[in-house]
This record gives C-alpha cells, structure tokens and sequence, in this order.
DNA sequence: TCTTATTGGGCTAGTGTTAGACCATTGACG
DNA sequence: CGTCAATGGTCTAACACTAGCCCAATAAGA
C-alpha cells in the first residue's frame, strides 16, 4: 500500500472510451434492465440527458437499431421502439464465456462492490424515517418481484433492488446501485431462472423489506448480504 | 416511483463537463486528499493514465500553477511540484459559504452515499480472510491518523478511511469511497480540526478497526455508521 | 567539463464531438 | 380531407481532443 498504489483509485481515466461507444453501452443497459417498457424519449431530450450531441446519439441508436434491439420510426409518435427480442434459453456454455470475456479479477471486483453497496442502501434506507408512501412503494416491488414469472423475472428483480437504492434519495447511490447491477447482469441473464431459486428468492427479498420497514438496519444488511451471497456464490463457482 | 424517474439513475450524463474541467478536479483531488506527498508523475505517465491527451493535461496542470498549488520545473529531475500552500485557518463563514455553492440536495445526497459506501466497505472487509499483512496495514494506519496533529490530520484521516475500501481489494469500490470522500472535502477543510475531535474520532477509529480485525461485519458497520454521522450531522447542521 | 537520460514546452495534422439550423415524415384531430 | 405538432433525418461550421513528433532545459554522473 505505496503512495503510487494508492494514486490508482483517483487516477483512472478521465473518460471511459468516447462518447459513442459509451452511449451504446449506456442504452444497451436502460434495455436490457428493463428500464424502459416501449420506446426510447425523443432524440432531442434524451441527448441532453445523456449530456451529448443529438449526432453521437443518434449513431448509438443506429448502432443498437442494426444489432436488432431497436426500430426507429419517423413522423409524430415516432421514436425508437424496443423489438422484446428474447434471447433464447442461455446455454451453460455461455455463463463460461460471459465469465471468460470479463476476467475473473473484473468479476470478483464487481461482485464485491455489489455486496458493499447494496447492503449500504439497506441499511441507510432502514434507518432512514420513510413516508407511508415510500413504504408502500418498497412494498409494491416485493410484490411485483414474487408474482413474476421466468420471464419478467430479472427486470423485476432488478427493479426491486433498485428500489431500495432510490428510496435512500440519494442519486449517487441510486446510480452506484445501478453501475454494479449492471456489471454483473449480463452473467446473471446467462443464468437460466428456475421456479425453485425464484421461491427462495422470495423468502429473502421478504427479510430485507421487513428488516427495512422496522427500521433495522443490522438486520437489513444481513439480509442483503445473505440474499447477494447466493449469487456471488454461483458465480465465484465457475472461477475454478 | 414511475418509469421516468426510475431513468434518471442510469441516464445521467455520460461526461460530466469537458476533459480539461474533469482533469483539473482530479488533480485537486489528488494535491487536497495529500495523496501524493512531493510532485506529480512525469506528464507523460500521467496523461497515459487518466486517459488524456498531453496537451490536455498540460492545460490542467497550467491552470493549477497559476492557482499557486504547483510549481512546475523543467529539465531531467524536474516535473510539477506541489508547493505546500496551507490555507489559513478557516472561517466560519467559509463553511456556509462552501455548504451554499453545493447545494443542500448536493449535501445531503453526498452524505447519504458515503454513508453507504463506507459501512458497505467496512462489512465487506469484515467478512474477508484478511492476510497478516493485510491486518497490519491496517492497524498501521490506524496508528497514523491517531498520532497525526491538526495539520496532517485530515490526510491521514482520509488515508486510513480509504485503506479499509483498498484493502477489500475491489477497485470499483475504492474508487466509490474516494469520490464520496472528494464530495464532502471541501467542507470537511472548512470545518478546525480540534484536539477534541481528534481524539473522540480515534476511539471511533479504533473500534472499526476493532471490528474489522474480529471479523464481525455487524459490530464494523455500527463502527463506521456512528462515527460517519458525527461528522454528517454537523454539516447537516447549516442546512437549516 | 562533457554527456546523456529525463523531463517539460511547443507545434501540426487529423479525428471526435457539438450546436444549431433546416428538411422529411407521420398520425391525431378538427 | 387538410392542418399541424412532434418526431426522426441531414448538413455544416466551429470547437475539443488526440497522437506523434521534435525542441529546450536540466542535473546526475562519467
């Protein structure tokens, strides 16, 4: 732990790529984490929410248009539609690849920063007062998530565990939330989901919303961390 | 809770601000954390590793000479030299003023998320099999920020909060403790380091290392929770 | 005293990105 | 059946940034 070691967290660069390669990711996310149901805000609105130029934006959709994922339509109540292509049944094969593109030093990495984070969003959210609003919000998501089937199964689990990150109203952690959600979900979608893990799901995601409302936050850690462990666990399994 | 808002974590900007304003803070960030002790790396290895253009960062670096935090001296043996400039002690008013450029949204959303970046760090360490190696740095920085005087104290105190996060050995993780840090610095500079603080934040640092050395992610968690709020609440403070 | 490796200083050509304007298309609605 | 507002499609001039090259200065060491 030399000085130079420790330069290395604060001097990563500045920009990761440019901009259009990072757009693509950035829309590649907002669609696979189900984030967006129908179609994508105007060109106009949705560079400047990204920060960038309608051109760089608009060669990410047409980049995301010709891979399949978008179809873009002119005139009023036009836009660019998602297609609800689903991918086929995951073959084991392609957890091995997704783990072999991705490193297993890059692996380990986000699925630690993924347990840190997350359980900080519960516990900051279970000592936080919440409105009945919030509650029923929180709530709301439980219930989605355990009525889903296979099918709508990872955009509502990932819209639970967001949840909890955005009813802390902090965008930094909401967005921290996401990024390592999002680090990790392209391996979870080369999970195939079975009724049985999304039953014991279930029972954990009731724990950390219970934990939550009673306003304890050492329970709630532990249920997230119990809950994200099973996962990790999965995962660190094909790293031998 | 609608779609639009569940957006806004994951399409928020995708540059935050031109290359040359996002360099000069980093450089800030690294002169004002004291995590570099004598000069900066040579342009070249410096501009290779955040990702930037020479020219670019020589802008950056200009602008930190003319702002009096470096002196820059050419020839072989010379490079960007930090010139040790203390500020004089702070006002009282220099907090408010600094609390007002931020924002109390700003403040608060900073709070929030290095409350959980940091309890996340500290369990997640807790729960790892530690190297004896390890297990001193720890303890070795902990010896340092409890025996620092007034004016190396927040360096050291930003050291060893930093080390729990590099000692989990994820990156990202490092880097998110090292943001929410950079988020409050400003205002921590602002705030006089007393002896008393000093020494009611030693007990404080010494039971989360405590707890991360016994490996119980509970007992470090409330470690860091009680000692982060101290500092949160009064900050909190000149919201009202 | 001279050499030389290392460092900052400066230039240029080329590429990435932006802002803003204008055009083309579409479908709801009067 | 026309109108029109909202949307994608296209272009251009200006700016930001980069890669790569060579020059200038400096101090350690022969």
């Amino acid at each position: 732990m030399d000085e130079l070691s420790r330069l290395t967290a604060v001097l990563r660069p500045v920009r990761a790529g440019n901009a259009f390669e990072e757009t693509v990711e950035r829309l590649l996310q907002v669609i696979k984490l189900g984030l967006v149901s129908e179609k994508l805000p105007p060109e106009r609105e949705l560079a400047a929410q990204l920060g960038i130029s309608r051109v760089t934006l608009r060669e990410a959709i047409r980049e995301l248009q010709e891979a399949g994922y978008l179809e873009v339509r002119r005139g009023r109540y036009g836009g660019a539609f998602l297609t609800h292509n689903v991918p086929p049944q995951p073959h084991r094969d392609d957890l091995r690849r997704a783990v072999a593109d991705m490193g297993t030093d890059d692996l380990s990495d986000a699925l630690t920063f993924r347990m840190a984070v997350e359980c900080g969003a519960a516990q900051v959210l279970a000592t936080t007062p919440l409105t009945p609003e919030r509650r029923e919000t929180l709530r709301e998501r439980l219930r989605e998530v355990n009525s889903a089937g296979p099918e709508d199964y990872r955009r509502l689990d990932t819209a639970f565990h967001l949840a909890i990150a955005e009813l802390t109203g902090s965008a930094l952690l909401a967005g921290a939330c996401a990024d390592a959600r999002l680090r990790v979900t392209d391996l979870l979608n080369a999970i195939p989901v079975l009724q049985r893990n999304i039953e014991h799901a279930a029972l954990q995601h009731q724990a950390i919303v219970t934990a939550i409302l009673a306003g304890d936050p050492e329970a709630a850690r532990r249920a997230v961390a119990e809950h994200l462990e099973g996962t990790a666990a999965l995962l660190r399994g094909f790293l031998a």
